[in-house]
DNA sequence: CATATTTGACCGGG
DNA sequence: CCCGGTCAAATATG
């Protein structure tokens, strides 16, 4: 659900980069209508889940104030100034999206049944009324897990773990007593870069191999690009070109040559956190490299004005340096 | 060369 | 001590 929401925010957030832009765009027809197919493919592939998950259900969970809530809770307070009316409008007690967030706050887990089909369904691990009181100092920052159910896409070959708008690396599969299939867990791949801490788990269900039981936990902290694999077969997949956005204050030149160099994090508010309004970056109409399925990377401007800030030119160390100083960094 | 996945080891809670 | 979750070395892949 999260993940949905995330879709959500980002369409929003390119429509209100559009519609800021409007006027100079109308003079570049082509960047126009590719920045129109972002936003459609965006929200699209949010509706496409979101029917997925809860077809026709109408559960009288306060969804409305639950999303709220969530928002309220951690994702809003990262993103501060996302909240126009634009986005209230959204999210306030009716959203055309029949957007069901269950946070896993409170009560034990509960769970929902749609009549229609697919159910959704609140496991909420965190603070199930199952073990009493030792709920010791685990869990942080209430990380909250809450379990959805996903049908395998119905694409040709492989049921994979469906796709849901965010790039995630797998480290660790377990074979989990009562259970037929392993469970996998992975982690977001921008981890590195941003402490995203979102994690997700993704089983398939027993009986139902066609099933697979996702369990998220944690919010993200990144945002992706809007030129995020995201290859959702159905709707428009149209020619994924990745979306320039015009240069505007932000034009930063520099090109990073190998990886991601590292960069220090200097004060530990989080000014190169996501909302930086662009989309993507993309000089010219270089490679066209959003093709779907394996476009893994995706590119964020933010990276770049990272670098820019702590510059940083001597590469070496990557990842692991950045990864190490992010895990003792405490919250 | 860099990053992703695999897979057994390892850790810590219950 | 068992089990679920994570780490990390080895391996895979581009």
């Amino acid at each position: 659900m999260e993940e949905i929401l995330s879709l959500i925010f980002e369409g929003c957030k390119l429509t209100r980069d559009l519609e800021s832009k409007l006027p100079s765009l109308t003079e570049n027809p082509s960047l126009l209508s590719s920045s129109c197919e972002d936003i459609s493919r965006v929200f699209g592939t949010a509706a496409d889940r979101l029917k997925a998950q809860a077809p026709s259900s109408q559960p009288e969970l306060e969804a409305g104030s639950s999303v709220q809530e969530w928002l309220r809770s951690g994702y809003t307070q990262s993103m501060t100034m996302a909240v126009d009316p634009f986005q209230a409008q959204l999210f306030s007690d009716k959203n055309p999206f029949d957007v069901r967030l269950l946070t896993t706050r409170n009560a034990e887990g509960s769970s929902v049944r749609s009549r229609g089909g697919v159910e959704l369904q609140v496991a909420d691990t965190s603070d199930a009324g199952k073990s009493p009181v030792t709920r010791s100092r685990k869990r942080k920052d209430g990380a909250q897990k809450h379990t959805i159910k996903a049908a395998a896409p119905r694409m040709g070959n492989t049921e994979i773990p469906p796709e849901d708008g965010f790039t995630w690396r797998k480290y660790g599969q377990k074979e989990i007593l009562g259970s037929r299939f392993p469970r996998s867990y992975y982690r977001c791949t921008h981890k590195s870069f941003y402490g995203c801490n979102a994690k997700k788990q993704v089983q398939r269900v027993d009986d139902d191999p066609n099933t697979f039981e996702v369990t998220y936990c944690g919010h993200h902290t990144c945002l992706m690009s809007s030129t995020a694999p995201s290859a959702l077969p159905p709707a428009i997949t149209t020619q994924p070109e990745p979306i320039e956005v015009e240069p505007v204050q932000s034009s930063l030149p520099l090109r990073r040559r190998h990886s991601m160099d590292k960069f220090e994090p200097n004060t530990s508010t989080d000014l190169r956190l996501r909302m930086s309004g662009d989309a993507a970056a993309a000089e010219g109409q270089g490679t066209s490299q959003s093709q779907a399925r394996d476009g893994k990377e995706a590119e964020w401007p933010v990276v770049d004005l990272a670098d820019a800030m702590f510059n940083s030119g001597s590469s070496t160390s990557s990842m692991d340096a950045i990864f190490s100083f992010m895990q003792d960094k405490d919250k």
